[in-house]
DNA sequence: AAAATATAATTGCATTATACAACTATTTTT
DNA sequence: AAAAATAGTTGTATAATGCAATTATATTTT
């Protein structure tokens, strides 16, 4: 009965993968692209997150979380801090030219989905701001 | 009130991308990649489509487009029919093999999705079925 | 304490997906 | 008939990614 509902979700997820990657890499809406923007949040988000937390965080390799790192470094978005405690290690602090970035684009992001959504009821928007919440748990 | 909802959607949207293209580029489900499966399916549920059509669809280049269904073509999944009225055009039948691969890739998808969503109740199902084809659409 | 192993991160290399620009072969418009 | 538009391909470049090898440092084992 609510097998179709999973068919639909499977496919529907595919879709909305396709467009807002499109929309995201064409653009760069606010000029972080797509990853980076993530990778910003959590490190403003969270305190003494290193390029191993963050692959992990993110489903990626260790590799590409140190290249997106040091693209971001190199940005001047966030300072890597030495892990006094372990020579091996650092983690990232985000800077106030980060933090401005990231406001800048969560903006222009907000906008868009704002945008998309004029249409929807209030009560359209909490429940899928929560199940989109449900869905990215865990 | 709902700017809350909407600062959620925006976020918890990057984090879903994020986390569906990592588990869909990683293991690529059933053979298929990402891109390739919704191309598939495109091309399985609808007549005469060429390449302008798909990239269209998908907001991507023709020449993305192009390249996508060129790959498709040498696996063996779709067949290229040129159009008998236009000596420029073609577009795609989906072949018996490319019917089983499509069905495969969405078999274990969809056993992702199940399992993912097996603590929903049937209403949640239902109602992010519903809002997922709404964002979706248009 | 020395040797072996594990870990955090980086770098080399390959692949995929993508866009843009130039081009080819047609078709449509003027 | 010439010019412009269109469908598609191909060359080139870039971004994001994974895997494998490597480096430097920590931890564990002997």
């Amino acid at each position: 009965m609510d097998e179709k509902a999973l068919e639909i979700i499977e496919l529907e997820l595919a879709v909305l993968v396709r467009h807002i990657t499109s929309i995201t890499t064409e653009k760069s809406i606010g000029k972080l692209e797509r990853s980076a923007y993530l990778f910003l949040h959590h490190i403003a988000t969270h305190d003494a997150v290193g390029v191993k937390a963050l692959a992990e965080e993110f489903g990626l390799d260790v590799s590409t979380a140190s290249r997106q790192m040091a693209a971001l470094e190199k940005k001047g978005y966030v300072l890597r801090m030495s892990d006094p405690l372990d020579g091996r290690a650092s983690s990232f602090e985000i800077t106030d030219l980060g933090k401005q970035e990231l406001a800048d684009t969560k903006e222009a992001r907000l906008e868009r989905v704002t945008k998309k959504l004029r249409n929807w009821s209030s009560e359209e928007r909490q429940q899928f701001a929560q199940l989109l919440q449900k869905f990215n748990s865990k």
